[in-house]
DNA sequence: CGAATAATGATGTTCTCCATGATATTGATT
DNA sequence: AATCAATATCATGGAGAACATCATTATTCG
């Protein structure tokens, strides 16, 4: 009924122990090997002889020595994170974004394509290539260099990286977007939906770093929610998870509709509210009852450690959050922390990337991939 | 952002294989080393070496061997289900039932105490002590031979045992049950709400067993979820994951009214609706017309693999599997399949015991207590 | 009764980790 | 400048665990 930690070999040990030394380097901060000791609960000889392995396979290099403090200086070890790129995309209405980033996460290189949401398929494909071959070329790479590919859309996707199912987007129903940005980076492509994509990118570098249950809430034209359970995405059995916007009473279908019946244009609205427009501030109340009904289903069925708020209209956070909150406790059993994305617009790129990554790590853990470096 | 596989010492890997080994020798069958060896990976010698020491250890022992075969015949083993016992509780507001159980999970012994709901916190408690002594007894055991507890009340439990809040029994809110019981068995005691430990039994050896995202739905006079989520039970930040019931408009809270308007007795209504009462068939209708709307924000807020339906309610399956079936189609993108409990009144009992179990695996996973056991 | 078959037992090797002590490099102290 | 204290690196030997290989043993089949 648990996981996996099966045993095995000598050599699987040595694997396991290679990567608790990686983990432990990894986040830029370079260490001492008594500093990586301690963390491992390894011993230094043993230690000393992993990190010498992962050297000589480039996974760790020696980086400067700090001066000052008693005795010997330590050398210092970081983890490599240049030995890698991984591919993130973000396929939006209005931009279509690109980001290279190295084994650590951090963003090397990043491109910006707009589009609108009106583009049929072909328009919207070709904006994704140029975004990304605009952001390969940038960081000095070409597509093969890339060992995983992260790609962010909305709709619903199915497990082959194929969207199964988009309403906001023109002909985006039955993309194999997978297929198509193999051609650009061959190797793994994962494709996500977007508010998963941007939950999982909060949990990482975003304010729920230290949540391992958390719902993501996409609050933007449209409304949709992401979910990380026990510090994992979480999927569901065909892909499907988070869509709680499809039963009408949960109000998230009427939601906008508030907001565009006082206003022309939605960003509007909240501006209006803030400077006291009695009808602006009605439609902002509405809106965020029906957005509160179907997040609160959320968290009565879930009871996550925090809501994070997303999405275009997160901007507006002084009249939505505090709101928001209020009208939670009405119908929550315990009101979780709300609290707005800390990522922005960049979260779906971010999420991406660390999609990506994972699959990078996970193939390294399951030693399918042989822990060898490309220099 | 993963587990924590850690690697460690060399003994460390001797433990996770000795884990393996036990595994694979769970569960009542015998298997000869090559056997074993085959299903962990393990070589013949290495496994013939940790087949010995828990031999040695008494975590397994020699079974009879079979007839009939060409060669030498093997040796035969199984685990030694028998070496440790466990005790599962279910605390209802009908009745209290204690087991005990082995290893394996096979229950030696059973006890049951009729309860009524209007019973106050003493009276309650002590069939608890009844019940559990007779089945301690029963099985000729005492509290201090028992390795783990696991106990299931309705209500919201808090993490250390108590009833943070119980409406359906009075007086229950605030018993301390992990303290109570520990009076009884010593060692851990574990606690959890009812409903999910029905969903953990159905996942465990119901109709649930290969799904790793699953919703329980206990449909009875109160009307509860459970979520199994990766495998896992689902419990949330503050334990209190699964209460959808919560939120008005989603209907749980009055589903069951349509029953009692219609007749006085549930049970009745069901039989009258199937002998085709009409003004019965209406109340059904309506029971599972707001039984499926709560159902559906759980189906779409996590899109489990399925929904598994319990609770006094489901010996009335012919009248409510379909007809929920149908009314989830109305609402959900995907509906999962939809199958009535297999365990029926003893799913939350025997959960108790999954529980139990848990507990006794995750501590000798963790090497907390070495692999001794108590002949 | 011998041959084929499959399990068991024994031996030696290799891999990995660890403990211990020797050696190196630096800052502070005399 | 010489010495000391502190810390890090290097080297050696030992123990535990897993594995490959081969000889041995217990059956059944012909």
């Amino acid at each position: 009924m648990t996981g996996e930690p099966s045993g095995g070999d000598l050599s699987r040990l040595r694997q396991l122990n290679s990567l608790a030394v990686i983990k432990a380097l990894q986040g830029g901060t370079s260490l001492t090997l008594t500093e990586v000791a301690k963390r491992t609960g390894l011993s230094r000889a043993s230690t000393e002889d992993v990190v010498r392995e992962l050297l000589q396979m480039g996974w760790v290099t020696e980086a400067d020595p700090t001066a000052g403090g008693v005795g010997r200086p330590a050398r210092r070890y970081r983890f490599r994170a240049e030995a890698g790129r991984v591919l993130g995309i973000d396929i939006g209405g209005h931009n279509v974004r690109a980001v290279v980033a190295d084994l650590d996460g951090v963003v090397r290189s990043a491109a910006r394509v707009p589009v609108t949401p009106e583009m049929g398929r072909a328009e919207r494909l070709e904006a994704v290539d140029r975004a990304a071959t605009e952001c390969l070329e940038a960081a000095g790479l070409t597509g093969g260099d890339v060992w995983a590919s992260g790609v962010g859309t909305t709709g619903l996707v199915d497990g082959v990286g194929r969207v199964v199912l988009s309403e906001a987007l023109p002909e985006w129903t039955g993309v194999d977007l997978a297929a198509h940005v193999r051609r650009l980076a061959p190797g793994p492509v994962l494709v996500e939906n977007d508010s998963r994509l941007a939950a999982l990118a909060e949990c990482w570098r975003g304010v729920a770093r230290y949540a391992k249950d958390m719902v993501f809430l996409l609050a933007g034209l449209r409304t949709g929610a992401g979910l990380v359970i026990d510090g994992k995405l979480h999927k569901g059995f065909a892909n499907a998870s988070g869509e709680i916007g499809a039963l009408p009473v949960l109000g998230w279908i009427r939601a906008q509709e508030h907001l565009s019946a006082a206003s022309g244009e939605a960003g509007d609205v909240f501006a209006a509210a803030r400077a006291g427009d009695r009808s602006a501030a009605t439609a902002v109340r509405r809106y965020v009852r029906d957005l509160a009904l179907g997040t609160s289903a959320l968290v009565l069925a879930l009871d996550p450690q925090m809501v994070v708020v997303g999405g275009g209209f997160s901007r507006s956070a002084d009249v939505l959050i505090e709101p928001l909150r209020r009208e939670l406790d009405r119908w929550c059993i315990r009101t979780p922390e709300v609290r707005m994305s800390a990522l922005g617009e960049e979260g779906v790129v971010l999420g991406a990337v660390r999609l990506a990554l994972d699959d990078v790590e996970d193939r390294v853990l399951d030693g399918r991939t042989p822990l060898v470096s490309h220099p």
